[in-house]
DNA sequence: CCAGTATCCCTTTTT
DNA sequence: GGGATACTGG
């Protein structure tokens, strides 16, 4: 067969191999920066020009936006067909999945997916409904208890083992946070709630009970690929394992140096564990480096050399040059973020295009004196990662009136629309909500039902908003036009700062104007949320030209940069000290390091002040990041101002 | 039954 | 230094 792309020529011999096995399980250890979404991109093309039916080709990745670049990139290096290839995330591929055969997974049509604000409000509900929770001298709070079910959901251990293990000092109370388990549950099924976790497990029992439905849809896809495989959980490999065990065509893509996602239940030894589910898997590393200058590859391949478990790789680089990182020492935060904004203005003079530029941390709240700093500097930032603007409140007050005219049976956000009112509180909710279930109006119905000449009062506007888009079957963007002109009043008296957020609604509004179903956009909103925010206000569209990027290192995943600064390099901070006592989680720290320091292409900079209270354990933090400390001179150059 | 006040808690990363 | 929860008065 003739190709269109000479493989041979742009691609090296293991990528290469890596694109044309088509055939049979595949497992690419792929280390930092060594062309894996280069090696996805070419291989989805080649399926494509063999011939495959593009929507036969499952492409999951970690973000929506990944697998839309690498098939944006497919189309060009192709044509247009890689465009309907079958690409997601997968939450949003078995979002798609269950939307189809909800009662075969057993729950009604038009399910809400809910986020964790939601769920720990259903939690909150089922706690405060609980008699038995005041018997004891201390309870788990609500977001510990949703802790505590995510934990044994996402690595399929019962709640007893979760608390005996993470939990010791809830011990006695393991049989009610069981039982309390069941109610959530069961709650969900009531009100026909998804939580995030729910879109796989029930993805999984679908699969897993019905042999048949399994059958069919699998048949659909004759290929599959999986990116970012090392931070996959458990419910996702047996997942996969359904969809791909009758063909076998199935490639995972990961590098268990970079796992990060280990505290929402993925597990980089399902990269361990890939050949003895696929017999016969082959493997193929990719160890070139591409990316980085030496002198980087130097400290990173030294930072993880010291993990405990790994499969070993060295990376290596063919490109000349480059400078010894520096770990530098400022006495206090302030002089931290001053030093990085004097660097920044250097290396912009010396003709670095600011979005070549990052600065990573390892918490979205760690950069906000610097970010009042690079104001001050005029220097413009886009931030990414750290604060979600779709559990603040005033968006969730916005889209709570959208979910119950998707979902009447919401529970959650009937609740949070009422209690917004004047004269309402949890009872008279509960009451409202309790008609208006009972006789199964719908939205519109609130006008039917008889109220208190108080709560009818309260209520007067709200029913209007209702009934007007009840009757007009009006586009999401003009029912989010409406609510939000419905909003703005009760908004400007319940926060002071109300601009700031009158602006975040205008966003949120033309998010809107993109869609004309609103199941649909409820549901991207809540599996693919914006993360990226300008001057604070969250930013849906937007351009990185010349803009700086500050980022959480999560979110700095698959990227990189010409210059990358780490600032809070610090013992306490970065490892946290959260992971200070758990040896695990300090080897997810070490990972984490690992991440950061390879998104750098040309230089990299440590920073760390030298004295700094931390107020929520109560301790001075002095001492460099662990990880880097003990690196020798040759390594990394140390400096302090 | 609501709303306002005192007290306690914790505080990472994200689909 | 803030949010959530428990408590208390109207």
């Amino acid at each position: 067969m003739n190709f269109k792309i000479p493989y041979e020529k742009e691609l090296n011999p293991s990528q290469l191999e890596a694109v044309i096995t088509t055939k049979g399980p595949l497992l690419i250890i792929a280390g930092a920066g060594s062309g894996k979404t280069r090696t996805l991109t070419y291989r989805v093309a080649r399926l494509v020009e063999q011939g495959v039916e593009p929507n036969a080709i499952l492409l999951l990745t970690f973000t929506r936006k990944a697998s839309q670049e690498m098939l944006h990139r497919a189309s060009s290096l192709l044509d247009n067909r890689c465009s309907r290839v079958s690409g997601g995330t997968f939450h949003s591929f078995a979002n798609a999945i269950l939307r189809n055969y909800p009662e075969e997974a057993g729950f009604k049509p038009g399910f809400t997916i809910i986020d964790r604000v939601d769920s720990e409000s259903l939690i909150g509900m089922i706690r405060k409904d609980s008699k038995l929770v005041s018997k004891f001298h201390t309870f788990p709070r609500k977001n510990t208890l949703a802790n505590i079910f995510g934990k044994a959901t996402n690595k399929i251990l019962p709640i007893e083992d979760v608390i005996a293990k993470d939990y010791p000092h809830f011990f006695i109370t393991t049989e009610i946070i069981t039982q309390m388990y069941k109610e959530y549950n069961s709650r969900k099924i009531e009100h026909n709630f998804l939580d995030y976790d729910d879109l796989l497990t029930h993805l999984h029992r679908l699969l897993s009970k019905n042999p048949e439905l399994c059958q069919t849809i699998a048949s659909r896809y004759h290929y599959i690929m999986v990116d970012e495989y090392q931070d996959t959980n458990k419910i996702q490999a047996r997942i996969l394992y359904l969809l791909a065990e009758a063909r076998r065509n199935i490639m995972v893509v990961g590098d268990d140096s970079q796992s990060i996602y280990a505290f929402r239940g993925a597990s980089f030894k399902n990269i361990m564990a890939f050949p003895q589910k696929f017999p016969g898997t082959k493997i193929i590393k990719l160890e070139e480096n591409y990316r980085s200058v030496q002198p980087i590859l130097n400290l990173t391949n030294q930072i993880i050399e010291r993990a405990a478990e790994k499969y070993s790789k060295l990376l290596f680089t063919s490109k000349e040059g480059g400078v010894k990182p520096v770990l530098l020492s400022t006495d206090n935060e302030n002089s931290q973020s001053c030093f990085v904004v004097r660097e920044i203005k250097k290396l912009y003079e010396n003709g670095i295009p600011l979005n070549q530029i990052s600065i990573l941390f390892r918490a979205g709240f760690h950069s906000f004196d610097l970010e009042v700093e690079l104001s001050k500097a005029k220097i413009p930032f886009i931030k990414v990662g750290g604060f979600k603007f779709m559990e603040s409140a005033h968006i969730k007050d916005v889209i709570a009136h959208l979910k119950v005219i998707h979902n009447p049976n919401d529970k959650v956000s009937w609740y949070r629309i009422l209690l917004l009112l004047d004269t309402i509180g949890p009872k008279t909710a509960d009451k409202i909500f309790n008609s208006i279930t009972e006789k199964n109006i719908g939205t519109a119905g609130l006008s039917k039902i008889t109220l208190k000449p108080k709560t009818a009062k309260s209520t007067a506007r709200l029913k209007e908003v209702f009934t007007q888009i009840g009757s007009s079957r009006q586009s999401v963007c003009l029912m989010g036009e409406t609510i939000i002109k419905y909003y703005t009043p009760i908004l400007e008296k319940k926060y002071d700062d109300y601009p700031k957020r009158i602006k975040d609604l205008e966003h949120l509004a033309a998010i809107m104007e993109r869609y004309d179903n609103l199941e649909t956009f409820l549901a991207d909103i809540s599996l693919e949320p914006p993360n990226t925010s300008i001057d604070n206000t969250f930013t849906a569209d937007y351009s990185e030209n010349d803009r700086l990027i500050l980022s959480t290192i999560h979110s700095a995943k698959g990227l990189e940069w010409h210059t990358v600064f780490i600032i809070w390099a610090l013992d306490g901070r970065f490892p946290s000290v959260h992971a200070l006592n758990s040896p695990e989680d300090l080897e997810e720290e070490r990972r984490l390091m690992y991440v950061a320091s390879t998104r750098a292409r040309e230089k990299l900079f440590f920073i760390h002040p030298t004295y700094f209270y931390d107020r929520s354990s109560g301790m001075i933090l002095g001492a460099p990041s662990s990880f880097i400390d003990m690196l020798p001179e040759k390594i990394l150059k140390k400096k302090s101002i």
